[in-house]
DNA sequence: GACTGTGAATAGGTTCACAGCC
DNA sequence: GGCTGTGAACCTATTCACAGTC
C-alpha cells in the first residue's frame, strides 16, 4: 500500500494488452505479404500461420480491436491492414531521428523497413564534426550541436539512439529535454527517462545470450544429471560462498 | 532447500521461468560493471536499480539460481557474474556465422557486444561474390558456397541471419541442415524450423511501430474525452494505404 | 538493523471449447 | 460446414510482505 504510483493503469479508452500490441506489427506485416499478393480474405488459421502465431490467440487479439472479421468467411485483408494501420498508429507520418552513425546507425538509416512504415528519417546525427555532411543512405550526416535545433523544426516525438553506451544517457537527457518522448535504444545501457517518455531497447548481445542459455540445455541433455545441482562444477574463478 | 510442504518437486532444479532467463543478460551487463569498477558487493535494491527492473523481481530470478547473496550483506559481485555466466552458458565459447554482410550484418560484425561475452565470430557469409575475401571487421567474407563446410569445420551451432528477407528462409534451413539449432533472425520474415531448432528475432521495425502506437495514444490524450470510441464497424472506408 | 529468500496474493497472458453467425 | 468472437479455465509472471539470517 505505501508503494505510490509507479505506472498509470492502462488508460480507460481502450485497453489494449501489451502483448497484443506488440504483435500488431506482426499480423500487418503477414497482411501486407498478402495484400501485395492480392489475396482477398483470410482466415485467422492462414493469417496466424503466415504471422507465426496461433490462431486462438490471433482471434484474441482482433477481439480486442473489434470485430472486424465474418463468421463462415474470415477477415478482409485490405480491411484489416487498414484498422491495424490505424491502430498502431501508422496512417499518420512519424518523423524520426537517429543519433550515433557508426555502422548500426547506418544500417538502421538505411533500412527499408521504415519508410515503408509511417516512419520517415528526418535526420541522421553524430558528434564526429568529421562526419558531418557527409551523406548516409542519402542523408547528409548533421552535427549533434544542431539535435535540439533539427528536433524543435521537425517535430520529432520519436528518437532512435545508436550511440557507444557512454554517450547514450547525455544524448537521451537531450532528446528527452528538446521534445521527445519515445526512444529506441540500441546502446548496451539503461536509460533513465521521466514520466512519460517510453523507451524501448534492443540489444543484440542479450538476444544471442538467450539462445545461447538454451543451446547449453540440449548440449547438455545427455549429462543432464550430473552437474546439475548446486554443487557446481567450478571449473574457474572464484568460489566464494558455498552456500 | 525448500524442503517444505510443497508436494510439487518437479519443478526443482532446471526450472528456470523463460521470463526469468531474459533477463539475466542484463544483470550480467550490470554486475560486470561493477566488477570493472571492483565494487565488492551489492544489494538487490542497488543491482537493480542498475539493471533497470525492481529489487522483488531481481531477488526472485536469484531464487531460480540459488542462495547465492547473504542476508543483511547482499550479493558477492564476482560470484555473481560467475554464476550467471555459467547459467547462461557463457563460460564456454561459442562459435557464430553471420549471414547477410550488408549493413547489418556489417554493423555486427563489428558489435564488440559479442566478442567480449563468449562470442566468437567464426565467419562473416555472403551470396554475393565480389563481396568474397573482401574483409569486414577484419574477418575475410566468404561466399555461402561454404556455409555447410564452415559450419561443420568449426563447429557452428549458433547462425545469426541478417540478409534480405527473401533469402532468410533457404538460408535458415541450410544452416539447419548443416547442424545449427539456434538462430537470430533480423530479416522481417517468419522461420520454418524444425522442433529442437531456436529461433529469436528482432526486427527493427517492428520495435518502432510499438513506440508509435503508445506515441499517438499520447498525443490522443489531450482529445481522449472525446469520442470514446466504439464507433460503428463500418463507419470507416478502408482506403487503402499508400505503397 | 539490514537485507535476502520465498510463500501467498495478484495481475497478465494464453489456450480451450463452444455459442453464434454466415 | 466453416469460421469468428469470447467467457472460462489455465498457466506464467510480477508484486507483496514478512520470516529467516547475518
Amino acid at each position: 500500500m505505501a508503494t505510490g504510483r509507479t505506472h498509470r493503469p492502462a488508460t480507460r479508452s481502450r485497453g489494449i494488452p501489451e502483448a497484443t500490441v506488440a504483435r500488431l506489427p506482426l499480423y500487418l506485416r503477414a497482411l501486407t505479404g498478402l495484400s501485395e499478393r492480392s489475396v482477398p480474405t483470410v482466415s485467422s488459421e492462414e493469417l496466424a500461420a503466415a504471422a507465426g502465431v496461433n490462431s486462438a490467440k490471433l482471434r484474441k487479439d482482433f477481439s480486442y480491436l473489434g470485430s472486424y472479421g465474418t463468421r463462415g468467411v474470415g477477415y478482409d485483408v485490405e480491411y484489416l491492414v487498414y484498422q491495424i494501420s490505424r491502430e498502431l498508429g501508422l496512417t499518420q507520418d512519424w518523423p524520426v531521428v537517429i543519433v550515433g552513425i557508426g555502422n548500426l546507425g547506418a544500417a538502421l538509416a538505411n533500412y527499408g523497413g521504415f519508410a515503408s512504415r509511417g516512419f520517415r528519417v528526418a535526420a541522421l546525427i553524430d558528434a564526429d564534426p568529421a562526419m558531418a555532411g557527409k551523406p548516409v543512405a542519402g542523408i547528409p550526416v548533421q552535427h549533434s550541436d544542431e539535435l535540439e535545433k533539427i528536433i524543435a523544426d521537425n517535430g520529432v516525438s520519436i528518437g532512435v539512439i545508436a550511440t557507444p553506451a557512454g554517450a547514450a544517457q547525455p544524448v537521451c537527457d537531450r532528446l528527452v529535454a528538446a521534445g521527445v518522448t519515445s526512444i529506441l535504444n540500441f546502446a548496451p545501457t539503461v536509460l533513465t527517462v521521466p514520466d512519460g517518455v517510453d523507451v524501448r531497447k534492443v540489444d543484440l548481445s542479450i538476444e544471442l545470450q538467450i539462445l545461447a542459455f538454451h543451446e547449453q540445455r540440449k548440449a547438455g541433455e545427455h549429462a543432464a544429471a550430473a552437474a546439475d545441482e548446486r554443487k557446481g562444477p567450478d571449473g574457474e574463478l572464484p568460489a566464494v560462498m558455498p552456500a
